[in-house]
DNA sequence: ACTCCATACTCGGATTCCGATATAACGAAT
DNA sequence: ATTCGTTATATCGGAATCCGAGTATGGAGT
């Protein structure tokens, strides 16, 4: 069975990093505020703006699911949230279309080596 | 000398496309929708609306230059642009962040290898 | 002449971004 | 116990952006 991760793409920057901090695993509003800053080494940061207009229409989508809050003694203000597995194989599809960017754009561009 | 990229980053997925389809040569905007149409397989298409939006903000912004249409016997109507060098830095800048964001990905995803 | 495609561009509604702001509980220090 | 900085969720509304429908015209082929 073919899903449709097409219609979902491209992710928007904000959409993108938020499953990206929620790969590695659930996380609460803020805790995603603070992955993708340091994921990002402080270059993107998200307002509570678009963290929550996104939040809301990936939930809506059924790429993230909100997960109950498990851990006792947890700050119980917390509201988890998760990648769902549709959204993770969207993630990979978008990942792999990046790569696919990524290899055409140093078909024409001199990319610099790092710098130590 | 340090440039600011950074504050025009990171790139909206149209104006990464623009910037891409004209890092291989000079296009006109119904060319720049061809190609970035031929780059993604047919999987992102550019409109006329977001077309010119984002080739507007790119010409003010410096990213993005107009060329005299050179070539006699070629369609008078067309209008050419091309990456300034400052564009073209700035595409490598984001190319190499892009990098950074699948290298993080592929950490905690389990990416299929892809299929022939 | 007619038709089809190439080409540039405008318009306006819908969507998204995003910082300012509000609210409040927690932890630590005084 | 009060205060203060941080953690935390959430809303609001103006600004920016997206994006397809539509307009217009030129060139090429029949």
């Amino acid at each position: 069975m073919k899903q449709d991760f097409d219609q979902f793409l491209p992710l928007s920057a904000a959409a993108l990093h938020i499953l990206l901090a929620l790969a590695s695993e659930d996380r609460h509003g803020y805790g995603i505020m603070r992955e993708v800053a340091r994921q990002s080494d402080g270059r993107y940061k998200l307002g509570p703006g678009t963290l929550y207009d996104n939040l809301q229409k990936l939930l809506e989508q059924g790429i993230v699911e909100e997960r109950s809050p498990c851990s006792p003694g947890d700050d119980p203000r917390r509201r988890y949230y998760r990648l769902s597995r549709f959204g993770r194989g969207l993630l990979s599809t978008e990942i792999a279309r990046l790569e696919g960017v990524v290899r055409e754009a140093k078909l024409h561009l001199h990319i610099r080596p790092e710098r130590a």
